[in-house]
Formats: structure tokens, C-alpha cells, sequence
DNA sequence: AATGAATGAGTTTTCATTCAT
DNA sequence: AATGAATGAAAACTCATTCAT
């Protein structure tokens, strides 16, 4: 009834799909979600499904490679190469956590639902990995005197994983993105401990 | 096969097969493990797992239980009050990361499965938020001139999450634990720019 | 193998499966009675069952639904506001027992099985409760001289279980329906040691 | 611990397990009843029922055994010779259905559980069967003139399922025994329509 | 005599997936 | 392009029944 019965060009189709899927997915869960749930989502028919991603693993991966690729493209503006590299740290972070704002499906899909999945792990785990490689990078050209045996992989990764933690809270509409993207600058750059606003230097 | 298939007395085939189940859903995930595979991997007859356990629901539960226990009895040693506050955390630390470290089943259970299981998931983040609470007194009881505006609570989270994602890294043998201590000690205390040995005073 | 494999619409499989259920269910009983077996029956899968019916309770629950629609249905003669009491009780045996002798499943899945069921007994009682107040109604405004103390609902009660008993020997081919019917009738009105043919007056 | 764990003789043991069993089956129905519950029920192991009877059909027909004998027993008086037979159908109907009134579990098991499980009906239905010849030379030598085609068993099979309808209206406490016992006697006799009280000659 | 421990064999139920139209 | 109809395969769960002690 919502979606309407007709005939419908491909990439329209397709969109209705994994739009009403990420829906479904995020909602219930991988495992929970039938493909009965999403074609009713979508207000289609069960086969048609098929017809366009061929099994439920193939549509979960689909969601995620969407997803994904907004992600992506939201978090592009950090990789200004004109920013200085703070100027780029902060600008990530505001992105990533504004695209989780805006897109709380969206970022359950990616990480949590996806994460949790075997199956797809992989696929999350190394877009992770790049974007963890990117903060690396990034907190080691920020640095000034980086000591020999400074592992800045493992410092992204942490940073990277307080990030995820404050972005469920800010997809649980918890927090807003302003104060998180603060508090994880200030967190990179000077502990928990010597936090101060970003626009108050200290 | 693996095990005997004698007779035991009650107590030691309910550890029996709390080990085997703990295994499984490890490394399959909830909803890829059946209780065929269970039993098999106890070597016991799936009757039995119903008998002591009742239904697969329930003994997951029971996996989190046993495991969400020796999880904070290995934090214990952190809540000794007569260590200033910054010990504490440092202690704390080093427990987590080291039963992470010796327990990776038990880790992948009590996080990362029972986190995506809807049904299990509020059980283990309701004990996740008691240890932000925590981890948030000690912050605060540990910072000289707290500002007005700190929320130790999103500092928490954010030094949790940051903890989870690092102990994700020693479950899967990327990096040691002393290692892993260290980084998050510095980044709790001076960010990660700042980054000190803690053996080092700065 | 026996009923054809191809599609049908959805209104004829439902009889065909109500069918299969029906005999089968009075064959061996509910619990005897498996989901494989009706499916087997009815020549199609589990699934389908499932797919229509929901449960095996639901399935059960349909049977007794038809075979009582249609029990009712036979006795609707009966109801004619136009015979006089005594025509009404005859026609209303008639009826019965020429329903019971042509529809055997249909009393055995409806009294018998259902009946013994727990779950489905209720569901049957209250309809024979129906007809039993529908009999004492019909005696007393038969009866002439109602004495005070006459309890008419347990003289139905008597007649109503006279009436199965006899009509289990029908389903069970062992007399006919014309020959029950006389002694029912002359059972209501004059007592087994009264008897005479209902054609000759006495 | 209701029951005490000592080793008691065979024959108390045995009578306390049929008890238990015949409570149980009563109250749930064959198949609603599992062998722990009985045991449980019994105060006694599971091991020691098999012992004793051997498997659920056993006992099942061990329970029947006993009450239809209990059942018979009662009947006895109806079977004085030096009664008239409308006296022997008076205490016949007066020990029937009093020992339904004061054995309702017995009735519960013999009739309405045993007759619904194809594997016990015949037991109990060649007990029946049983009862109604008896009946019907009862109605026979009561009957003054018979007509040649006067077919007694069927009368039989129809005052006895009166009874029996009438026995579950007092097993459900409804009616009592007494009221019961004069509507099946001129239920007998005179018809419902001609219905008198038994002690007041018409 | 008595039982805690253990299981083989089956049941209902659920999906992802595919035809036939 | 689109779908109602249909199913194979597997999962959770139960229970009568039997050892080993």
C-alpha cells in the first residue's frame, strides 16, 4: 500500500529496497530481520527481492556497502590536504559524528549490526582499519616530537573506539554532537584530564 | 568424543558445559551456534543441555552470567580504597586488559555477542554503565580543578569505549597488554599528543 | 502423490488441507496425529500447513470450525419457526444423526477428539451446552403440564448424551439413522419400556 | 518429601503410584501427563516407576485395571438376582453414579481420558459394551410385553449414554446424585415427558 | 530397593529461497 | 516487471526410557 504497485525504473527500486532494509536491519538485528519484514517494508513482493540482490546476504551486504559509502563521503571534507592536520582531525570528527546524528540507521547498520555479523565483519573491520590508519596518520603529523616508539596505530585505534562509544550515545540521542566533538578533541590532544573547550586555548 | 561420557556429578558437567557453550558462541556468534553444536562440543547429549539449562536463551544467559562474574572479579582489585585515585584507574586497567587478555572467549561472549543480541544486550549494558559510573568517579575524584561544565560521565564512556576497542586488539594478539595499559593510562591523564611512558614522570 | 502437486488458489487448498486434517485428526487423534502426516495426506509440504494455518492448535481449531459450521448448518431445519415443538425434536434427530451418519470425520474430530483436548474442549462444550438449553426449551414447551420441579435442563442433558451415544454406533455403521431416530424420539416422550414406531400412534 | 524416601512394600508402593498416576492423568489427560510428573507427584524416582509398571501404556492400563475394577465392585449390588429387575436398574443407576460422585478422578481416567486414546479405548469400550448387554436383558425382563422388533441394546446404548452424560454433570459437581438418579429411571420408564418422581406412583 | 544422570528418537516450527504464471 | 504459491533444510525443544551406582 505505501510503496504503490507500479512499474518502477531499477535504481528507483533498488533504493526503496535497501532504504526499507537498513530500516528493518537496524531495527531488529541481522538474524532477526526475515526477508518477508523487508519486502513488506518495501512494499514489494518477496521474489522481487531476489530478482535484485539475489539472497539476504547479498541485500546485507548491499546495506552496508551504501551506508558505507555515504560514510565515506561524509567524512571527505577531513581529507583537505590545505587543512592543517588538526583542522582536519577536528573537521572528522564533526562529520563522523554528524553523519551518525543524521543517520542513526544508518551507523547501527555499519557498525553495531554488521560488527556483530560473521559474515560481514570483515568488510566493516577494514573500512575501520582505513579510517584508523587515517587517524594514525593523522595524530602523527599533528605531532610535534613524536618519541621512537610511539605506536600511533594503537593510539587511532583507541581514539577511533572512544569515537564509536560516543557516537551509540549520540545515535541514542544521549549527547550532542558539539560537546562529543569537543570532548574527543580534547581527549586526542590532552587527556581526559587537562580538557578545555576547543575554543578556549589554554 | 573429546570429553568423557561418564557420569559426573552435577557441578561439573554445568562447567562442562558452560566451557563448550562459552566456546561456540565465541566463535560462531548466538544465532550460528545451534544447541547440536554445543552438546557436540561437550560431548554430551542435547537433552542434557536442556535439562541443566532449559532453553538456549537461558544459557546464554547463564554464559554471560559465569563470565560477566569473573569479569568483575578480576576488576576487584581496583576498588581497593586504601590506592589513591590514579592508581585505581591504572589498576583497573590492567585488570580488564589482562582477563581480556587471558580470557578472549569469555571477552567475545560478554561484549561482542551479548552486545548484539537484543534480548542480551540491555543485561550487559547495564553492566558496561555501571563500570562508566565508575571510571567517571574516578576521574573525577582524580582531577585537581574540575571545570563546572566536565561531564565525566561522556569522558567515561569515551575512555571506555577507547578501552573496548584496545582490548578488541589484545583478543585478537595485535598487542600486548602492558603496552595497552600504558597508552590508555597517558591517553586518560594527557591525551594522546602527550603521551608519556607512566614510568616516566612528565 | 495422491492430490495433484500443482498451484491452486488459495481457497481450494485450504479445503483440501482442512480435509486431510479432519481425516486424519479422527483417524488417530490429536496427538497421534503429526503436522508430517497431514501434509503427507494432503500432498504438499509442512511449510504450506504452516503457511495457513499457523500452528498446529490453529489447524486443529479450523477443523473444528468447518465440521461445527457445517454441524449447525445440518440442524438449521429444526430451527423452522412453523412445526410444532414435537416436529421441531424430530426433524432436529433426523438431522443429527443423518449428519453424524454422513459425515463421520466431521463427529469424530468434532465430539470425540475435541472433546478430549483440554485445549479445544471448551470450545465444543459451550456448543453442546447450546444445544442442550436449545432441547430443554424445545421439551418444556412440549411438555403440557410442566410440573414446578422439573429440571428440563438435565432431562436434555440425559437426551443429548443418549443422542451421541447412539450416534457413535451410527458413525460406527452399526444401525441405522431412520431406526435411531424412532428411539430417541420415543425415548424423549415415552421411556424406553413405552415404545412404539412414531408412525403408530399409540 | 511429601511422601517419605523408606523402603516401603511392594504393595503400598504400588497402590501410592497408581494413586499419584490416576490424579494426574485425570487432571491433564494421557498425553499432557509425563512420567515426571507422576514420579514427582509419587515422591518417588522416575527409575522406580519403570520398575514397577514398566512404561506409560502399562501404568496407563494398570490405572484403568484398578478403577474398572473399583468401578465393577461397585456395581455388584445391581447384580442381586432376588431383586426385581426395576430394582436392580435402581441400584444399578444408584451405584453408578454415586461411585462417579465420590470417585471423580476414577471416572475422569476410565471414561473420558481412556475412551480418547485409541490404544485404551477398546479396553474400556468392551467394558461398556459389558455394561449395555446387561442393561439391556435388565430392560428386557422388565418389559412386560416386548414387541418382536424391540432392539434392546440400542435402548441400552442410549440409557447408558444418558448416564454417562449425566455422570459428567455430576463429576463437575452440577447436579446431584440423587436428583440424577430419578430422571435416568424415568428417563427409563416413562419417557422425559412423562417424567414422575419415583416414589410417587403415577 | 532406589535413584541421579543420561539419551535416542521424534515433534513442532521457522526461514531463505524458488517456481509457475 | 512482478508475484502468489510452494518447499528443503534445519533449528529448538520434549519425553519415554535406560544405565551405573
Amino acid at each position: 500500500m505505501a510503496g504503490g504497485t507500479k512499474r518502477l525504473p531499477r535504481a528507483v527500486r533498488e533504493q526503496q529496497m535497501l532504504d526499507a532494509a537498513v530500516e528493518v536491519f537496524s531495527e531488529k538485528g541481522f538474524h532477526e530481520t526475515s526477508m518477508d519484514a523487508i519486502a513488506a517494508r518495501a512494499s514489494i513482493s518477496k521474489p522481487m527481492l531476489y530478482l535484485y540482490y539475489g539472497s539476504k546476504d547479498e541485500l546485507f551486504a548491499a546495506c552496508i556497502g551504501r551506508e558505507g559509502q555515504r560514510f565515506v563521503e561524509a567524512l571527505a571534507p577531513a581529507g583537505d590536504p590545505n587543512l592543517p592536520p588538526r583542522a582536519q582531525l577536528r573537521v572528522a570528527l564533526e562529520s563522523f559524528l554528524g553523519f551518525v546524528d543524521e543517520h542513526r540507521h544508518s551507523w547501527m547498520v555499519l557498525y553495531r549490526q554488521a560488527l556483530a555479523q560473521q559474515a560481514f565483519a570483515n568488510q566493516v573491520r577494514s573500512s575501520r582499519d582505513r579510517l584508523i590508519e587515517l587517524t594514525a596518520h593523522l595524530l602523527e603529523s599533528s605531532t610535534r616530537d613524536p618519541e621512537p616508539d610511539m605506536d600511533f596505530t594503537i593510539m587511532a585505534v583507541a581514539l577511533v573506539g572512544a569515537g564509536e562509544a560516543v557516537a551509540d550515545r549520540i545515535a541514542g540521542g544521549e549527547i550532542d554532537v558539539a560537546k562529543a566533538a569537543d570532548l574527543l578533541e580534547n581527549l586526542a590532544w590532552r587527556g581526559l584530564a587537562g580538557r578545555r573547550r576547543t575554543d578556549t586555548p589554554g
